[in-house]
DNA sequence: CTTAACCCCTAGAACGTTTTAGGTCGCGTG
DNA sequence: CACGCGACCTAAAACGTTCTAGGGGTTAAG
């Protein structure tokens, strides 16, 4: 039956005009009922939902947000192509549907630049953005907040328009390096995120942390990406100066690149080289003998941020509520690190 | 100056009435000079471009599509934590784009299931969803065709009112098997997709490739993410039995679980086992020696989804439009396959 | 018998757009 | 002098909800 009236006429979805009408009641009453509010009687309360779902019956959420005024909504702009994204994507429907909010997503790709995903969040009425690890420029951000509260997640950044929530990148790499550093390594190379959120902090980290032990620190270019890893350690083996005993990666994937590499080249991780990862995707705990790695939790960041952005919505008078969460970041380690043998 | 009022009012948005009234011309008219259509004076045209600008106005997309009566929206259910379906929705916000309708993704999660998902998309009253692999059953995935254009990506399922995109599973498992026998392997052991979409088509595939070629089939049960991977070859070591020659496993990250789990056990890739997987993720480009997997052209899928569904809401009358967009895999070999030496 | 208090219900106005149906000019043409 | 015609503009009605204000009842208290 369904099936049958769907093929025949899919022109427009059941209104809550047609539900009132076919129950012989007004369309407030049916809303009324809809909501779960209280105010109908318990015979008209049962016939709405009967007619209702014979006709089935969604509610037009555009239509309830114009009316209300609030959309209850909670923009996120991502990556779809970073995976610690999908960890941070998961704990903010979580969060946010505790918290009652409805989330929307809208994804950077390479043919989809981070204005435009911004820009279908402005359009949607989102109550908020929270953004994920954004490569804009801080100015291009500054404009955001300025026009809604805005959570930047994972990207280092001062403004009194803008919230943050992060790892503490400095104390991670600090972490990374005094874990190495005790394995007995002292030709540590750092492969950087070159221009991506964090990197510069990571790089600051890496090279204070060194300097700490009376290492002197290098820096080489890589990424956010597998490729950049891969092509970061074929450039040191290229160099052919000799390697490094331990690699420290911008991130997970970098690190896995690296790896990729290195097995490629037919060196054994960890005996000849220890390779330390950033994030802990979740990645990186099952493949290849586990990445030692340094665990930003996800999950946390997310409460955070979907927590600090409801309170901006909240109370969204007042000035500075602004402010930065900073996560302590921890080390993981598994199998990719070992005790220097050279 | 932004940061000043946005500190102090972020209360309302601003409307088309706001832009009209600082602009002393009618709300219709500002309307038409957003969307661009003709019957505005050049002068006018530019006087309410200056003060939308200077307002930050920014067209409610609620609204609009209240009014219009259609959303011109593509609904997109897919799987936050597999990395095919990144690849999927690139081409999916490519193609909409170029076809000028606008993409909204509702996330399947740990926490949240395929019936939220497709609800949410119900209620933003897409005109069409596209499902990326979805597990619910045949039933309800009938009910959601009986309610709007509905495209099935990557999932095998017969149905008058569902559309179909779908890779030739039983070519690709045809494939990977004939290229393995071409290098002498014949003990070939498939780990399975259990209970994922097009997981049945997969093992029928290689169960008849394997018998075409004379060869006795084994399957152990596996799953889509790495994690199943690795413990199916956990499994198959401790069954204590001679090791297979070869492994065809149900996806990319499965055979990354593998390779994983192979190396960890110090049993070298292809030396000794070959491995084979399935999407050509971009991940098994790159990573580790390179995956020799059968490769589903994503891009493809998507724009073969995309102009579906717009098809499907075009002429969203007369009968039987619903039918298979079935494309033909092909292998891609890189190094985790070689001669069989035993 | 009035008045108040409740319960259940409904009319109608919003919300921010687009669209329809005009309305007012200025100007050229019969 | 009508009159028609473009070019430009606007008032007002939609779209599908929610919400405010209030309207009938019934019952209870004064």
């Amino acid at each position: 039956m369904t099936i049958e009236d769907a093929g025949t006429a899919p022109t427009r979805r059941t209104t809550l005009a047609d539900v009132a009408r076919q129950a012989g009641v007004s369309t407030a009453l049916v809303s009324l009922v809809m909501r779960g509010a209280p105010g109908a009687s318990p015979a008209n309360r049962e016939k709405v939902f009967r007619v209702a779902r014979e006709l089935g019956y969604v509610p037009d959420s555009r239509a309830r947000a114009l009316r209300q005024g609030r959309s209850q909504l909670l923009g996120v702009m991502f990556h779809v192509q970073q995976t610690f994204h999908a960890d941070v994507i998961e704990g903010i429907y979580e969060a946010a549907e505790a918290a009652g909010y409805d989330v929307v997503l809208s994804a950077v790709t390479d043919s989809r630049s981070e204005d435009k995903a911004i820009g279908t969040l402005l359009a949607d009425r989102c109550e908020a953005v929270i953004l994920v690890a954004p490569t804009s420029s801080r100015e291009w951000l500054a404009e955001v907040g300025g026009r809604l509260p805005t959570v930047v997640l994972v990207r280092h950044v001062r403004h009194p328009d803008l919230s943050v929530v992060r790892a503490a990148d400095v104390k991670g790499l600090a972490l990374a390096v005094d874990h190495l550093v005790g394995l007995g390594h002292t030709r540590i190379v750092h492969i950087d995120g070159a221009g991506s959120p964090s990197a510069e902090q990571r790089r600051r980290g890496y090279r204070t942390a060194m300097e700490r032990h009376g290492l002197t620190p290098q820096i080489v270019r890589g990424g956010w990406a597998e490729i950049n890893g891969s092509q970061a350690v074929d450039a040191l083996l290229a160099g052919g100066g000799d390697l490094p005993t331990a690699i420290l990666a911008f991130n997970d994937p970098c690190a896995m690149g690296a790896l990729s590499a290195l097995h490629r080249a037919g060196i054994a991780v960890p005996d000849e080289v220890s390779v330390v990862g950033f994030d802990d995707t979740h990645l990186a705990g099952f493949s290849h003998i586990g990445l030692t790695t340094v665990r930003q939790d996800a999950g946390l960041m997310a409460r955070l941020a979907v927590a600090r952005a409801i309170s901006l919505i909240e109370r969204s008078n007042g000035a500075d509520e602004h402010g930065d969460g900073v996560v302590v970041p921890a080390l993981v380690v598994r199998g990719t690190t070992g005790p220097c043998r050279r």
